[in-house]
RNA sequence: GCGCCUGUAGCUCAGCGGAUAGAGCACCUGCCUUCUAAGCAGGGAGUCGCAGGUUCGAUCCCUGCCAGGCGCACCA
């Protein structure tokens, strides 16, 4: 795994020997630096990699792309590599067939490196922070809120896999107007319980989970809390109300498999002052001016459509200049690369936060913002309405009761995060082949059965001496070990697109793969020497689908 | 009115500017005396919303329409 400093998969290192190859030959034959781009082609009579660099050369060289692509292919060295052959085809495509059993090397790292392969050290150690989740601590989490935990740990695993040092962050907004409301609905629920008439203002949280708390409250310090002046009753309250949610998201989230490095108070930016030292660093850059009774940050200089207020004429922040404060908290904290993961009501956000980030003197690019949009929730072929003004709402916690942890991770993180999502509860309730998730856990059981049984029958396993995995020539054994040794590169590839929905298809097609090889190929059989091979190749499969399973936080059976 | 997301098979969705657009479900046909049939092999199924443009090449990039969803604050 390591050549020189640095750990990258074998699949990586093939590609750039051939790219170093072709920059070579390319060199030689036209005089010309080039950086190849290679791909693998979809169809696999075009060979393991196929690249397009004959058509970018044609227009400068004035030569058709498939001459070039023919000066290419002699050039080209093949001495010390993978490359079988070198072909020329359609209109200027480069073709290149590797040796068979490039693919068999590298089921030996996978082996040797078990829970850890797939780990490479791409990112170097740069610091990266994923901010996601921050549900307002004032009611229960509802189901978006599971599918941006799903994505946010999911691309933290990512990252942290490719090399990158990863922290993970909640931001708790526990200052503002909408944690006073919660403690003034708090009281009057405390009030209720006691049993005086009072009615729930209309601007307050209707949710019956304040009862749950009135009576925790009372429970544990009782209602001399009434007796307190106004201010240090609704502080009184909101801390506790604040609190309590605080650790209760905390522990719906474990429950999840989502565990978070750094719970960020807003609070603490306000006493500490960040908030106006904030507000004057922008005052100081020049992007603040005074209007309207107003303090305005002038966004529209890094593109925002109109400028934002800071500060209301009452005197009281925005949203925005915390938030601000916070973003440049981040900064000083040493992070070179700030995602953050957001709901698709804060998109119109993305725009003025990015303009706060430039003003403050950081590149626009620290910053990287993911909507995760809306999930519907399907049930009977009907939307099931989840209204929070209503108090009605369909909680993480009730999803996860109803289809468990592993098939809502696996839902979210099968469709891109962008996309809006249909979640059918009677497709995740089904614990049967009709349900996706089970297809890959499946293959994972298949494969640990298959280990048990090949002890039981006394085979020597793990095997004492070195396989001849060269006995794997059938097209499906073959296939499975170049979608295995890819398994690092998939990872680096999912982190550095964002795109954390590429492992539940690739672990969907390493299951095919796999079942595949497994329906053709006799595994515990006659010949003692194939069938230590195939306990190789199955061993191995076992490790990509155990690590990639625990990437996407969904557990991997070893019976079903 | 402005902005964001989406539009691909009957349904739910994949698809880094490349070659004959894929998967699951549903439907049809085969395959369990042998390692887990929650599986495999095969079949039918498509005007990639519409129209232009850029390119050797566009489902992908740009523009304009059409449709669905969401958001527009000195709310949080």
């Amino acid at each position: 795994m390591r050549e020189g400093n640095s750990v990258r998969g074998l699949t990586e290192r093939i590609q750039e020997d051939i790219r170093g190859r072709i920059r070579q030959a390319v060199e030689k034959s036209f005089g010309l630096k080039v950086e190849p781009e290679l791909t693998v082609p979809g169809r696999r009579e075009f060979g393991d990699y196929s690249t397009n660099v004959a058509f970018s050369l044609a227009g400068a060289l004035h030569v058709p792309p498939r001459k070039i692509a023919e000066s290419i292919a002699a050039a080209l060295e093949k001495r010390g590599s993978w490359i079988d052959a070198v072909e020329v085809a359609g209109a200027g495509f480069l073709n290149f067939k590797l040796r068979n059993g490039w693919c068999l090397e590298g089921l030996k790292e996978i082996i040797e490196l078990g829970d850890d392969f797939g780990k490479t050290d791409f990112g170097q150690g740069r610091k990266v922070q994923v901010e996601f989740v921050s549900a307002n601590p004032t009611g229960p989490m509802v189901v978006v809120q599971a599918r941006a935990g799903a994505v946010g740990d999911t691309l933290a695993n990512l990252l942290e896999w490719s090399g990158f040092d990863v922290e993970r962050e909640f931001y708790v907004n526990d200052a503002g107007h909408q944690v006073e409301v919660l403690a003034r609905s708090l009281e009057v629920r405390i009030r209720q319980c006691l049993g005086e008439k009072v009615d729930m203002p209309e601007d307050c949280y209707p949710g019956e989970y304040l009862i749950d708390l009135a009576r925790r409250y009372l429970d544990e310090r009782g209602k001399t809390v009434l007796d307190l002046p106004e201010e240090k009753r609704l502080a009184e309250l909101r801390a506790y109300a604040v609190e309590a949610i605080r650790s209760s998201q905390e522990i719906s989230l474990r429950h999840y498999g989502v565990e978070f490095d750094v719970w960020f108070s807003e609070r603490t930016l306000h006493e500490s002052g960040e908030v106006r030292a904030a507000i004057e660093l922008l005052k100081q850059r020049g992007y603040v001016y005074e209007g309207e009774g107003a303090l305005w940050f002038r966004s529209t200089a890094f593109g925002d459509d109109k400028d934002r207020v800071l500060i209301k004429s009452d005197g009281s922040y925005t949203y925005l200049a915390p938030d601000i404060a916070y973003h440049l908290n981040k900064y000083r904290r040493g992070f070179e690369k700030v995602i953050d993961i957001w709901g698709p009501d804060h998109h119109g956000y993305i725009s003025r936060m990015k303009a706060a980030v430039q003003a403050l003197g950081y590149p626009e690019d620290a910053l990287e913002v993911l909507i995760v949009q809306m999930v519907r929730l399907v049930r009977g072929g009907e939307t099931v309405r989840m209204s929070k003004r209503a108090g009605e709402f369909v909680t993480m916690d009730e999803l996860l009761e109803e289809v468990g942890r592993d098939v809502a991770r696996f839902f979210f993180l099968m469709r891109s995060c962008e996309s809006h999502l249909d979640f059918d509860l009677d497709l995740g309730k089904l614990k049967s082949d009709e349900n996706p998730v089970y297809y890959v856990q499946y293959a994972h059981a298949r494969i640990s059965s298959l280990l048990r049984e090949a002890q039981e029958r006394g085979i020597k396993w793990p095997c004492p001496v070195e396989p001849d995995l060269n006995l794997l020539s059938d097209e499906s054994e073959v296939e499975l070990a170049k979608k295995l040794v890819s398994f690092p590169e998939e990872i680096v590839n999912a982190g550095l697109a964002r795109e954390p929905h590429r492992m539940t298809r690739y672990l969907i097609d390493t299951a095919t793969l796999f079942h595949s090889f497994y329906t053709r190929c006799r595994i515990l059989g006659e010949d003692p020497e194939l069938t230590v091979a195939r306990l190789y190749l199955s061993e191995a499969t076992r490790v990509v689908l155990r690590n990639g399973l625990r990437l996407i936080g969904v557990s991997a059976p070893e019976r079903m």
